[in-house]
DNA sequence: TTGCGTGCAAAGGTTTTGCATGGCA
DNA sequence: TGCCATGCAAAACCTTTGCACGCAA
């Protein structure tokens, strides 16, 4: 289903940027920067439609952090690997967990079971507050 | 420090509106199709500055879901017992599940005592594929 | 009387869209 | 050649803000 998409340079560069990005997650004025500084055009709208296509792939991750829930967007670089498992994320340092837990990841199938609903965890992200945070919001 | 709030007619009828709501959220629009049904009219403004107020003092719970993640609040009946709820979302059909299921409930206190993370129900959604979805695609 | 609350309109920021052109296959 | 992708600018959307006036206490 995705042989009529084209291979263009301005995908080439947006991926590659993301991929020498991973392990942090940046907002769209922060890619137009990197981009820029690199001496790499790509317009605005064409980054915003390229960005949708990757987070359905699963390829990127869409978080939204902050205090006004800016859209930040991270490529996953274990797709396998981080679509068995939760994410945390803290919406205070934007702080990105795995979260490897049995009993969490057990959740998946006690709602299949009972609810009969097939969730997906490479795309379900628990925003939260981080144990630093709380922490620091507690002085 | 809530003894300089004044009582006005604007917020006693946003309240009332959302108490008798408080079985569903409803976005800004929404809220505002339902006073004017009731030929109560409040400006956008004033409900964007009471809801803050609510949301601070947590009668009120905001929630960020759907595709474009827009802001829905619900009325929060029981403040002591945690009445939040979780959401599923089918990403076939778009259908939003109000998941009320204890079980999946305790998964905060456990990631709160194990993990030390402070999740934040209203902000997380569980994507994945619901029941019919689940049956089309089988055929 | 004091000063918070309101409505209005404008501004703000982010994201989407229509359209003509460009470029991949 | 056919059709998807791009860039541009405008539009769409949601939310916030400044200001003058109104109203609760």
């Amino acid at each position: 289903m995705d042989n009529k998409a084209y291979n263009t340079v301005q995908k080439q560069k947006i991926l590659e940027m993301l991929k020498n990005n991973a392990n942090r997650h940046l907002n769209v004025d922060e890619m137009l920067f990197i981009l820029n500084a690199k001496q790499i055009y790509v317009s605005r709208a064409t980054l915003y439609r390229y960005l949708d296509v990757l987070v359905q792939t699963g390829e990127v991750q869409k978080f939204l952090i902050g205090e006004n829930e800016k859209a930040c967007y991270q490529y996953i670089e274990d797709k396998e690997h981080c679509s068995h498992h939760f994410h945390l994320m803290c919406t205070e340092c934007g702080k990105l967990i795995h979260l490897k837990c049995q009993k969490v990841d057990d959740i998946v199938e006690h709602i299949m079971e009972e609810h009969k609903f097939m969730v997906d965890p490479g795309r379900v992200v628990f925003y939260g507050i981080c144990e630093e945070c709380q922490n620091k919001e507690a002085k």
